[in-house]
Parts: structure tokens; sequence; C-alpha cells
DNA sequence: CATGAATGAGAGTTCATTCAT
DNA sequence: GATGAATGAACTCTCATTCAT
């Protein structure tokens, strides 16, 4: 992402695929503005023409990342499909998110603590900054969002009989975790593609509850 | 110079220990020496007295964690039991692992990246610094070890029968990526304990596989 | 951040005369950056958007002095002169160049154990710094070259039968000691000024072995 | 110097050996307390035992190599000699003097200007310390006599008509850096021998001012 | 839009020095 | 005497950020 040659000027979303690629390779502290910039033939300062701050940034790539799942899982969990074939899907979509899309494996893996820990929102006069709180309220309004549809297709399953009558939100974290880290160990050239450990773990993911 | 009396002077396993949940809470580039020093009521040129420096230290606590799970999982590993109920045991030891201390949760969870980007192990002469090389090998060698014992028992299980032939490099590392991320979610005030997590997780988890 | 409307941006050269001047107080230890950016009406933050680092500066430094006094030392080696006249006006030139020119000062006298002994040219990664270490091997370059350049003035002497038939090396090594040493005990409003010492100088060293 | 297998209590005189190694190493700066401990098995701690602080010791080591060769200058300058042996067998002696003893280097080439530059005999809390000022001073008096010795020999030799009427404060000057700057190139291993340098050196420069 | 220059804040680290043991 | 532990001060260097051009 971000191959731009150069020359032309370059766009948001250019400079979010590029941050995304940074942040998920050294994290949000090793990440600077000068790696980001430098990823798009840009000098640091310019960055600010696009993005407030690095927060903001930060928080842009997290949403764009959380974006593109959220974006495919929506339609799934509200298809007609049974629910264990529903989570069958999300669960495969969440794993090729985490290994194709620099974005996703940011959003989903590094970086909760950072926004969490971080005095995000907090400006160097320690006032509020509205504009990035509503950032960082969104993403995690999304956040909610992601974990409530595994849960509500889950629930679907339990109900219908499909599923055992488990702790439905102890098993989404259990999913979350086991999607998520794949994005720690997963290497492009390895024994297998994305897809393969989808397949894989969806398996053994959903047959941990069916009945 | 020198002022402190010292109420009571700090040994090296306060300072590991300090450190972890800084480390945890703030993962490796945020938490400054400074924050560790408050944490033990020192300053932070005095952590130089028990530590070479921040990446020492680091290890140090790593070491702490892994060690402190290693040592309960190799018995069980060991043990007569079944596969299965080893299996339960050695998932329900490493949650609990991870909610209860600071250091096996910063140990697991956190510092994969760190651990293998940052230049560690290369002193300011530009020497490799044989002290934490080895410390960090060592390390690398017990997440292998680690990780080399779920597999084992997992094979047990399949041999025996009690386990579908899955891929158990993959199941392992769904096994690992949903205990760990149990340290990026857990609340001690939660709605339960490291050990009633535990005894959900692992129920799901070996029935994942089990026949 | 970023105050200083600045009334005159300064530029390296700016900067490696301060630094000239403060490294021949004080030496490459005791010079620190912030010394040297005071000097300058910069903060040390900045001298590094113009020097990678101390030992860049430091180099820059040396390598201005050397280069100041070898310019005008070519030349008269080179000419036409008799090899005494020639050798008047370089132990002349160098004597000068010493109290005139902080840079060649500092170049000549001070820091010679420091360049051989400081670890210059490893950077924080571990890995040797090529243009650092290029710019060190450059200058040592030209200190063997400002060398010959006295020991070559002597030989043509010798041969022509001007002088007599001494050890070269071990005369130039005098020669220089006599000459760097003027940048030790020399000071602006003693009692001689640089060309009286040079002169006086020029005259006792080169009896020391004229026919 | 400063072999001491161990074991046995330090001395005054084995620390300052050892100091002078290494303030000729590294300089006043680069030399540290724990350096300097190490080369006698002591801790820095223990230093200020025998030293009030580095002040003194470095004071003590350029004392002792000062005095060193002027218990050998001044029985010279004092005996019936011609001027011209007196001053021969004092450049010898100066030069040997370097080469062989690390104090004498030390207090003779490099750290002139850490003790006019640094704020020796000022103690942190910003008042003057008498003792360190009065051994500073003291060292400074001995250079001053050291370097008379030289320029009254040199007179002698003037008013005998042994040499030409030159300046001799200069002249000597020039003795003085030829002798000290022996200390920056020579190497124990190299081609000539101390004493092979010193006969050398002495030719030329009594040859420089001789009738 | 882009950028070079500048900077405050802060990080890791070193060091001389002190003091209780 | 000797030392381990501690610390204030200072240093090099990095980084997010600003602003004039």
């Amino acid at each position: 992402m971000a191959r731009k040659p150069a020359d032309q000027s370059v766009n948001r979303d250019e400079i979010i695929a590029a941050a995304a690629d940074v942040l998920q390779r050294k994290g949000y502290d090793a990440a600077t503005m000068k790696d980001i910039a430098a990823a798009v033939n840009l000098t640091a300062a310019s960055l600010y023409h696009h993005f407030k701050n690095k927060d903001a940034l930060f928080l842009a790539v997290l949403e764009a990342g959380l974006t593109f799942v959220l974006d495919q899982l929506e339609p799934i969990a509200a298809c007609d499909l049974r629910p264990d074939d529903k989570l069958r899907r999300m669960i495969a979509c969440h794993i090729v998110g985490v290994t194709n899309n620099r974005a996703v494996g940011a959003a989903m893996v590094f970086e909760i603590r950072a926004l969490m820990t971080l005095p995000i929102g907090i400006n160097e006069s320690g006032e509020l900054d509205g504009e990035i709180l509503a950032a960082r309220d969104a993403f995690f309004a999304q956040r909610d969002r992601f974990e409530a549809l595994f849960r509500q297709v889950v629930g679907e399953g339990i109900d219908q009989g499909l599923f055992r009558p488990i702790d439905a939100a102890i098993y989404v974290k259990l999913l979350l975790g086991a999607q998520n880290w794949v994005g720690v160990w997963f290497k492009p050239d390895g024994r297998l593609g994305g897809d393969e450990i989808a397949a894989s773990m969806a398996d053994m993911l959903i047959s941990g509850i069916s009945i």
C-alpha cells in the first residue's frame, strides 16, 4: 500500500494505508510521524495538513481497519443463513482481514492498549480535544458493535439449539483473541494462507460450542 | 547527592514485579524507567544498579513471567493424566497465570513485537552484548518450549484418538491467542474470576477438537 | 512548540565556527551540544537538524580546520621556492592558522586522542555509520597528507644539501609538536602576535637542521 | 603500574599510578572513577577513602608526574656542566619521562586544558575548596618552576655565548611543545625508543639556537 | 500543499558523590 | 577501609508539533 511513485499529491487514504503498515510493524509509540511521512514521500510536517496530529491519524487508521471488517460483517450477520454458517463466515472474514489488510491488523491486534492508556484527546494545554475524543468514542462504539455482532450470532445459534448454552460473552472474547492473535504470528510467506488458517480455525472454534 | 536513608532496600525481584505491572499497563515503549522506578520508590538512575539497562530489565520481567508459567506447565505435561485432562489443566494454568500475575501477562501478551523488533542486545559501543543476547535467546527458547508443550499434549491426544486429527500447530496458535488475549480484557473486579474464565474457556477449546 | 521567529537563520558554517571555539576551549567531552547551540542562539535539539550527532559535528569542525590549513600548505609545498624558504612559509602558515582560527586549533591540538579512542561512526543500532566513518577516514587521510607535505619538503632540503641528513620523520613530529602546542598557550592579547611567534619559531626550527 | 594482584590493601601511590594510566589513555572527562577503581581492584566508593574527590586524585597524578621529572631536572640545571650539555640532558630527561612514565605523560600532555578550564576547586555548593585550590596552585607553581628551569639554562647559554640571543621564552615554549607532543604519538613498540627519540630531538632543538 | 528550521518535553543513560553497614 | 545502594545533575538524542516561506 502507498505505492505512489511520488510527485502526485497524496491523499488521506494513502496516508492511512501507509500509516497502517508502519503502525502494525512498529506499534504506536515506535511509529514516528517521520516514518509514516517517508512511506508516502512526504515530510512529517506535511502530514499535519491532512491530520490534526498523531492521535488523529492513528485513530483514522483504526477506524479504517475496523470499518473495513465491519462492512463485511454486518451483511453476514443480517443475512438468512444458519447461525453456524454465519459465524463460520464471520470468523473467516475477520481472520482474512487481519492477514490481508494492515489497517485491520493494526486496529485489531496491537493498539487497543494504546487507545485505552494513552492520554488521547487531551491536548498539550490539558484541555480535552473534542474532535479527537469524538473519534475515539466512535471507534469504541464500533468495537462494541463489532463484538456485539458476534455475540448476536452466537446467541441466535444457542437459541436455535445449534450451539450449547455457553457464556456467549466469554466465547466471543475467546474468538476474538484467537482471531486477532493471527496478526501476531501470521507470515505472508508461511505454510498456510490467510484463508486456510481461517477455515481451519473456524472449524475448531465452532466445533467447540456445537451440539 | 545520595539522600534516601531508605526505609527498606529494594531488591531485584521487587523491581521486576513493579516493572511487570507498568509493562503490562503501558507496553515497552510507553513504560519509562522513571515509571518503573517510581513504582518502587526509587529514582530512574537507581534502577541501573540492578539492571544494566531497560532491555535487561524488560527481559528479566519476561523471563520471570514465562518461567512462572512454564514451571507449572512442565509437570502437568509430564504427568500420567489423560491428554485431554492435561490440556484442560494447562489451559487453566495459563489463563490464571495471565490474570493473576502481571509478569505473565506482560510476557505473554504484549511484548512479542518489541522483542523481535528492538535492537536488543546491542550496546552503545556497537558490540553485541553477550549477557543480554543470551537472555533474549533464553527467552525465545522458553517460548518455543512453551508452545511445544502444548503441541506435544495435543499430539498425544490425537494419537490416543481423543482428539480429532486437526492441525496441531494451528490449534495451539488458536489456544495461545485466546488465552493470551485474556490479559487484554480481563479486569480483576469483573463478573468472572480468572479461574472461572479458565474453566469456561478450557471447556470450549477442548470441545472444539474432541471426538 | 516551535517558538523563535529567528532573526536570522543559522547555517552549517556558523555552527561549525561556534563549535570550533567551544571545542578548542573545552575539548570533546566537556563541550556539550548545549554549549555549542548556545553559541549560535539555538537549542541543542536544533543542532540535530544540521548534523547527525555530536560526532558528525565534531568531525566537520576538524575537517574544516584541517582543510583550511592544508589549502594553504599545498601550494607552498608545490611551488618553486627553495626548500628552506618553503618550510619557513609552511611553518608560519601552520602557526598563524592555529593562532587565528579556532577550527585549526581544535583540529590540530586537542582532539587526536578523542578521535582515535571514541567509538565514532558506530550508530545506536550498532551498525557502522558509513557517512561518519567516511568523514573520519577522510580526516585521517588529510592528516597523513598534512604530515607528508612537511616530510616531503624536508626531504627536498636534505636532497639538495640544504639540510643535514636528519631523521625527517622525527623532525616533522618535532615541528608539529612545537607548532600545535602554540594553540595551548597562545593568548590573543599576549606580548607577541601569531605572525611574530611564527617567524621566531620558524627561524629556530629551521636553523636546527640547516647546514 | 598498579599490578597488585589484589587482596592486599591498596595505597595512595598505587592509585595514583593506576589513575595516571587511565588518565593518559582516556583524558580527564572520559576517565571515570570506576575505571580507576577497577584498575586497582576497588570500587569507586573506596577511592574516596584515599582522595577527597576526582579533582584531588587528578591533581595528585599531575603533581606526581611533574615532581618525578622536576626531581631529575633540578640537579641537572644546578650542576656544573656547560649550558648546552645541561639542556641536552634536560630535554632527554623530559622526553624519556613522557615516554616511560604515564603520570608524566598525563601531567604534560593532555590535562592542561582541563586544569585551566574545569571548575576545579569549586565544590557543588559553589564554595571554593581550599585544599584543592592549594593543590592546584602548587601544581601551577611547579609548572612555572619547570618552565623556568629551561629558561634559566637557555639564558645561561645565551650569556655564555653558546646560544644565539633568541627569545628564550618562545624557545622554551617550542621545546616543551615538541617534547610534550611525543606523548601524543609515541608508541612503545615503535621504530625508535624513548631515549633515541630524545637524543635525536635534543640534537635538532639545540642546534637550532647554537652559534 | 509542502517543507526546512526550530523547539519544549522528555527518554535513557552515565557519573561523581554520599552514607549506612 | 571497603562497598552496595542510592541519587541529583547533566548529557545525548528523539519526537511531535509549529510556523514562516
